[in-house]
DNA sequence: TCAAGTCATAAGTATATGCTAATATGCTAA
DNA sequence: TTAGCATATTAGCATATACTTATGACTTGA
């Protein structure tokens, strides 16, 4: 009876995961962009956004070769209050901050990344 | 930087913890009346709520022979919130409401639990 | 003091998890 | 089509977790 809520609770039972999602609530980030930030491989990158897109707390798009990762924009309100109350890293703030998308992923300045419809 | 976060999250990654959590959100109980209704043995009980009390979720208090556990009052309100969302196993209510804590532990019913002052 | 009941701890086991390295897949641009 | 990059998947490993049984510690009442 409680195993989906278990579930959800342990997606967000992994610092790494929490991070990510902390990241994505600044701006939306390739695949490549996180593992550059994250002290972890990009497999590793990619493992925690199946688990979160799973869990239905992210969404993907492609931007030419790059998978964005977003919040999905009806995130729960559980989840929404929670991650509100964490504090941003300073330093992740900062990274996505300097290193726009557009220099780390190489995309013209001039297009705005087309964002899925939902 | 998250990794205390995570760890709350954790700690409510388990549907047996969730389920205890909800079962001492109708009423206190203790480790036999909560090891009689959950499918596991009591060692399992005994370590859950090791857990959700060093998780500072749960406090104790003893009743005679019997340890009881209740919901801490000051929980802080993310959890409260999650918990009042999550629904009550009709089961484990109208386990609780037919065994009451006098006759389950054998306790006089004319003397109210002593509960702990904070 | 002692027997019975209650709970906590220890030891052992099976499964889940998070990571890495290696490899496969897929997209883009020439 | 093909080269090159971005991402996903696989396999393997180390650790964490949730459970059991066995046992120890504590409380109560006779």
């Amino acid at each position: 009876m409680y195993e989906d809520w278990a579930e959800q609770f342990r997606v967000l039972g992994d610092a790494t995961r929490l991070r990510i999602l902390m990241l994505l609530g600044i701006r939306d980030a390739c695949v490549c962009e996180l593992a550059a930030v994250l002290p972890v491989s990009q497999p590793a990158v990619s493992q925690h956004l199946r688990r979160l897109k799973q869990a239905g707390l992210v969404v993907e798009y492609r931007q030419k070769s790059w998978m964005f990762y977003r919040l999905r924009p009806d995130l729960p309100e559980h989840v929404r209050r929670w991650l509100a109350d964490m504090p941003v890293d300073p330093g992740d703030a900062a990274w996505l901050r300097t290193h726009h998308a557009e220099a780390a992923c190489g995309l013209a300045s001039a297009s705005d990344p087309v964002r899925p419809t939902n």
